[in-house]
DNA sequence: ATAATTCCTGACTAATTTAGTCAGGAATTC
DNA sequence: GAATTCCTGACTAAATTAGTCAGGAATTAT
């Protein structure tokens, strides 16, 4: 697993979705508008999330993407692998026979490192943010910014 | 802050060079050999983990590199930010004038996450792993095998 | 049915980063 | 003074990231 400039557009583009689940599906052009990520590329991403069983698209006018499942089973870690799809960090590919057929120094260490990373990513999930009183008025603001879901039933109701 | 291979090869010299910090400093050469790594890559991270302050370089026969501070002054974060240079994650470089003069969702919510991950790598430092006894014996199998130290002084005391 | 919306796919390009090469100079030890 | 090692800078190659384009497929609204 690596930590890059490609996963933080991912873990952002799920962070919006999920901030506004409530209200339904969230399109890859609102997205693309309001985080300035470019809409294709947003495309190549979600792809890969879909693959990874994060999100699942709906078609159609009024679509757009969702949670696949709810935000607390959800973590950074998931959203990051899927993305960038290497997870081992072994130079070795994770058979160990990098040192003349023996686990070489490095294995040892880097697989240590990276488990415990993983782990700590893995305890960060979406709905630790949802729900936060500060995060939501920031996202009330932008939203009424970017005219966002003014045209949907539930956005009224 | 980035997590990418880049860090990983600096993150494993380091251990190298602090693995063999009683013997005395530890030269590129040895660390390309053993962690296969090429030379010339490895002369330009040092110079980055050199102006970072992590090491310094002894220079002629029986010179090398050696750790600037203790090893338990040294974490996996100080060695990736000295190496990856870029520290913040958020889009608009920290200003927080992303959104129309204000700080953007996206600004929250990743500051916190890269605030969480940094404290998280500080608290790994080097030595958490120089005196364990299973990594010695690796170590030492591995400095064998590649025939590391022989003619030194201080390898035979 | 038709038009509009949105996901979805694949091929292509540009920019950036990572990794490596090369050639040579500076300090130190033997 | 010869060998060793750091040290520097310019250059190249490969990989990854980011973006563009063109079009098709499913769904909703008129």
């Amino acid at each position: 697993m690596r930590l890059s400039t490609k996963g933080r557009y991912a873990v952002t583009a799920m962070m919006d979705i999920a901030l506004h689940e409530r209200v339904g599906p969230v399109t890859l052009a609102d997205i693309s508008q309001c985080q300035g990520i470019s809409l294709s590329y947003l495309e190549q991403l979600f792809a890969k999330l879909r693959k990874g069983g994060l999100v699942e698209g709906v078609r159609g006018p009024g679509g757009g993407y969702r949670l696949a499942r709810p935000a607390d089973q959800i973590s950074v870690a998931d959203i990051i692998e899927s993305v960038d799809e290497r997870l081992d960090m072994t130079k070795c590919g994770g058979k160990g026979n990098c040192s003349q057929g023996e686990k070489c120094l490095t294995h040892q260490l880097w697989f240590e490192l990276s488990c415990n990373l993983y782990r700590f990513l893995s305890g960060i999930k979406l709905d630790q943010y949802v729900n936060r009183p500060d995060i939501g008025k920031l996202v009330e603001k932008q939203d009424i910014q970017y005219g966002r879901f003014i045209n949907r039933s539930q956005a009224i109701a």
